[in-house]
DNA sequence: CTATGTGAACAGCTTCACAGCG
DNA sequence: CGCTGTGAAGCTGTTCACATAG
């Protein structure tokens, strides 16, 4: 069973890769795809795809590996792909509007539901993108939530109004936020955030290449 | 001493935290800090601060904490904050333009010296941003990064090319790219590759707020 | 008495290696 | 044979605890 197994947070982001993985192996026609061809396609390890999988439940066949369709399906039913899922983005600054116009999105089942800002020149404004959106007033957020049940929120605001917005998108319901803005978020409440700070990541880089070159 | 010591890798992202909040401390005229203060403000233990900068040498006195303009500076060098360092953006679609104009970039050390696309509706266009930029075919970028030493790079180009483009610029010189592109860059050479798909990013939030709520 | 620096204990994730099924 | 599933071993990074310095 798989109910209270203690799977590790990598296995969950690879999770994602494989799921990548195997549709592109099912878009080309595959049946069955071995735990050291999927691997081998992501740089990860046979065993690795082994254990990631064998986290909720036996899904191979010893001698013939896994069956793309039911893998897939499987799989997009553990990350719960199979659902549309409602987000919202709180920001429309530059980074908002790359995030409203990204296609990835909606190709893996999310549906963004609301653009809000509460910058007075941006409110109203229609923005282009995959599902054209109004840009509502931050104020407007509780309501957004309980409408179309969302759980999940981009924040794309300015580091200073950060952490003050990130409490108010918990307030109203948002149990997991993608936050851009580099700073660290403390908020009351049971909610997972996950930050991606782009400068953080360059200077990463930055000191990788020279710690390698010198 | 610092020379070949073995750094975990989370430990450089978490210098970059450091970094970000000491210049925090510094403006607000703060002297000194502690391991559990400047911790405590990053959700860090305060071991794992003084590990952390144990791997590059002693920079505190006990009894007092650490001078903040010392390790700021200090910090710096190690991430070689403290010199500007020239990257290239490859793919000027959304994503690449909002990359264009964010000031984060800037604000630590980071300047974009060249777009790079070779939609040919894109080329020659001027784009908006700290810095203005003519959006040049992609076949310039060997003499772009010789010119100016460009040993970093972004690549923001859809799925599809991605792989062919990361290895152009590997072969222009390029040491290290940050892959936007939702695929596995397998690169001959010593490169190092950071990749950031904000769709898995998505995928693992969703996942963590629906096992927590289940 | 306060706070650093660090070896030692611990935990979590990955790799190994092999039993067992097709 | 080939390949999965999985306990055991190994490794890497984090936490603990304390000697040491101010």
């Amino acid at each position: 069973m798989a109910a209270a197994e203690q799977v590790p947070i990598p296995a969950i982001r690879r999770l994602s890769l494989y799921l990548r993985q195997l549709e592109a192996f099912q878009g080309a026609g595959r049946q069955t795809v071995s735990s050291r061809d999927l691997g081998h396609s992501l740089g990860v390890s046979d065993a690795q795809v082994r254990k990631d999988f064998g986290y909720f439940g036996q899904f191979g066949r010893p001698g013939v590996g896994y069956r793309v369709p039911e893998l897939t399906e499987r799989v997009r039913g553990i990350l719960g792909t199979d659902k549309k899922t409602s987000v919202v983005l709180v920001g429309v600054g530059n980074l908002g509007r790359a995030l409203i116009a990204y296609r990835g999105f909606a190709k893996r089942g999310f549906e963004l539901v609301a653009a809000l800002d509460d910058d007075p020149g941006k409110i109203g404004v229609r923005t282009p993108g995959p599902k054209p959106l109004v840009v509502r007033p931050v104020a407007d957020i509780a309501s957004v939530v309980r409408s179309h049940a969302v759980r999940v929120g981009l924040l794309a605001v300015p580091a200073p109004v950060a952490q003050q917005v990130a409490q108010l998108m918990v307030d109203s319901g948002i149990r997991g936020i993608l936050n851009f803005a580099p700073v660290m978020l403390r908020l009351n409440g049971d909610v997972s955030v996950s930050s991606v700070d782009l400068a953080v990541h360059l200077e990463q880089l930055a000191f990788q290449v020279s710690a390698c070159g010198a």
